[in-house]
RNA sequence: UGGGGUAUCGCCAAGUUGGUAAGGCACGGGAUUCUGAAUCCCGCAUUCGUUGGUUCGAGUCCAGCUACCCCAGCCA
């Protein structure tokens, strides 16, 4: 592509390159993405994923899917489904390699006996309140178990025990031993395995005892020889423990992973918490996961984003360390370029006002050619007739002086069609404007002696015989934030009560009557729009994906 | 008051061994236009959280200070 366009480097890279520069990781570049199945994916995750496999991509190197399903009382089947559609659609393929940490269940076992023989982990009796207690503060050192220094003949039984089910929930955990005094309450001999008796949506009820993440994903990273295991920001801590299990367990230093974190995605005026998004769909505030106006993956493919343009607006965001709030418009900068290119363009009114040609021959119509792609070509006809719908919006009665639309006495032309000059103003028993009666120069289409008359203003319109009815679906932001583009504490009361508006009766050229889900259009002067799935061959149904830069708007408000 | 991080334009974000501040978004101005769109020009940090120090020279090195984020789940 542009090769003025200089790619930022970024710190995972610059990690990366001196890796690979110190001999390190000679059996290639393996990274992993590793959602917990426990809900869907957003466009956080699309940062995640971009960059994952990304990495792998540059490197000429392999990326894994991976769900870490090691706690079976949030997960299920239905979310590991979704991950996997919303992967794909964004273009990534994981080929053969889709893992779970189920799948390591055994070995994981394994190792952590292995731990207990090294003296390096003890079943531990407190219960949860009081192993909180031992735990210590954030500045006073924690106190040592006293089932720490159990033998490990007995650990050994002991766990055994708990994987047998002989233990109810919660009685006994495994923890790895090593140093209730450490400054980092991670290292304070944290958790390994818990008991559960709750059956797994892969493994059924094969186990009761269940790996925690922090002992899982390393081994699981080393399972799959991965080489950079790449989380978010919080899992900084987390990083001695990551080293402490793997060098503990004896994996060389050479090849084994090493976590790198950066910073996850935020976005103005957009929840990227799956637990909030959860609340919102369990809430009923919006229609599901996939609710065009959820940043989930799959809400934002309904609305009519492209993967490209997410592709491409997690490029351009970059990765970094800081933790960071991205402009929501750098996002719909992304799918304007994107659809502008391929969008093919069609008129559509969204709020009729009929117009009456009276010099217009009743009865006839004509069939204009009208380009579908200004960049790349392609045409469609497009019926004109004596009675036709324009915008609302694009007449006023007083006008303001830079006003380019339709004004009594004044002139526009129609996009593709005639220039119209406004004569009169009809209006019902209450004032409201019902119709215009206009008059046409009939030698201002295309290739007519007067089609190059320059006039200010040029309107969409749909023929009122040939129009086709549609459900047009206008969105705004979910979520109303502050100055400052942060989410309020209290995110339900700052939901936006206008994000969804449902224009019932719109308009559009008859050219689109046969679409399919899922396809894009630029509805003239409109802005984006896409098909969705509620379509049918009686009802279409548009979403718009965004609208276009309005000056106007801007020039209006002053 | 413990530990781990981060501070470069309104928002993202480059800045490899110190050599005199990329790019994108947003914004402003102009050209162009049968989409007030797109496109095209042009403008947009004497300054890198702050205070000192080292140096011929520091965003890059040193010291102090400040601000913000994360950590006390048998969640991930």
């Amino acid at each position: 592509m542009a090769e003025n366009t200089t790619l930022a480097s970024n710190f995972i890279q610059n990690a990366i390159d001196e890796d690979l520069r110190n001999g390190k990781y000679k059996q290639g570049i393996h990274t992993r993405f590793p959602p917990e199945p426990n809900g869907y994916l957003h466009v956080g995750h699309a940062k995640s994923i971009c960059l994952n496999f990304g990495l792998a991509a540059q490197y000429g190197g392999l990326c894994n899917l991976r769900f870490d399903d090691t706690n079976p009382t949030k997960e299920d089947v239905e979310y590991v489904d979704s991950i996997q559609e919303d992967v794909k659609w964004l273009g990534f393929t994981w080929d053969e390699r889709k893992f779970y940490a189920s799948d390591y269940f055994e070995q994981l076992y394994e190792y952590a006996v292995e731990l207990i023989r090294r003296g390096k982990a003890y079943v531990c009796d407190l219960t949860a309140e009081e192993m909180r207690a031992y735990r210590g503060t954030l500045t006073e050192p924690g106190r040592e178990s006293p089932y720490r220094n159990r033998t490990v003949a007995e650990n050994l039984e002991l766990f055994l025990g708990m994987k047998n089910g002989v233990f109810a929930d919660g009685e006994r955990v495994l923890r790895a031993k090593i140093d209730m005094s450490s400054p980092n309450i991670t290292m304070r001999d944290p958790v390994i395995y818990r008991i559960s008796h709750t059956s797994h949506h892969r493994t059924g009820d094969v186990w009761c005892i269940y790996p925690m993440y922090d002992f899982a994903h390393p081994l699981s990273d080393a399972i799959e020889g991965i080489t950079h295991s790449v989380c978010t920001l919080e899992f900084e801590d987390h990083r001695p423990l990551y080293d402490w299990l793997l060098e503990s367990l004896g994996f060389d230093v050479e090849t084994r992973p090493r976590q790198i974190e950066f910073a996850r995605l935020n976005l103005t005026n957009t929840i990227t918490s799956k637990r909030k998004l959860r609340q919102l769909v369990e809430g009923g505030y919006v229609r599901g996961w996939d609710d065009p106006r959820m940043p989930t993956i799959s809400g934002m493919r309904r609305r009519g984003y492209t993967a490209a343009a997410i592709r491409d607006f997690c490029e351009r965001i970059g990765v970094a360390k800081g933790n960071s709030l991205v402009d929501v418009a750098m996002l719909e900068h992304c799918v304007r370029e994107d659809l502008n290119q391929n969008a093919a363009r069609v008129m559509a009114v969204l709020r009729p006002l009929r117009v009456v040609i009276t010099n217009y021959p009743e009865g006839q119509t004509e069939h204009l050619l009208a380009e579908s792609y200004p960049s790349k070509g392609g045409q469609r006809y497009v019926p004109f007739s004596r009675e036709i719908y324009i915008e609302q919006e694009d007449f006023m009665e007083e006008a303001p002086k830079k006003f380019f639309r339709l004004k009594p006495g004044g002139e526009v032309r129609l996009k593709h069609a005639y220039i119209i000059k406004c004569e009169e103003v009809v209006k019902d028993a209450q004032g409201n404007i019902i119709e215009l009666r206009c008059t046409y120069d009939p030698d201002s289409k295309m290739g007519g002696a007067t089609a190059g008359r320059k006039v200010k203003g040029t309107l969409h319109w749909v023929a009122a015989d040939t129009a086709v009815k549609a459900e047009v679906r206008l969105y705004d932001f979910l979520l109303q934030t502050d100055e400052n583009g942060e989410t309020p504490a209290d995110f339900i009361a700052a939901l936006n009560p206008n994000s969804l508006e449902v224009i019932e009766n719109a308009l559009i050229e008859p050219s689109v009557c046969w679409t399919a889900a899922g396809t894009h259009y630029q509805f003239l002067r409109e802005g984006y729009f896409c098909v969705d799935p509620d379509t049918t061959p009686e009802h279409l149904v548009f979403n718009r994906v965004a609208g276009l830069r309005d000056s106007w708007a801007k020039v209006k408000k002053g």
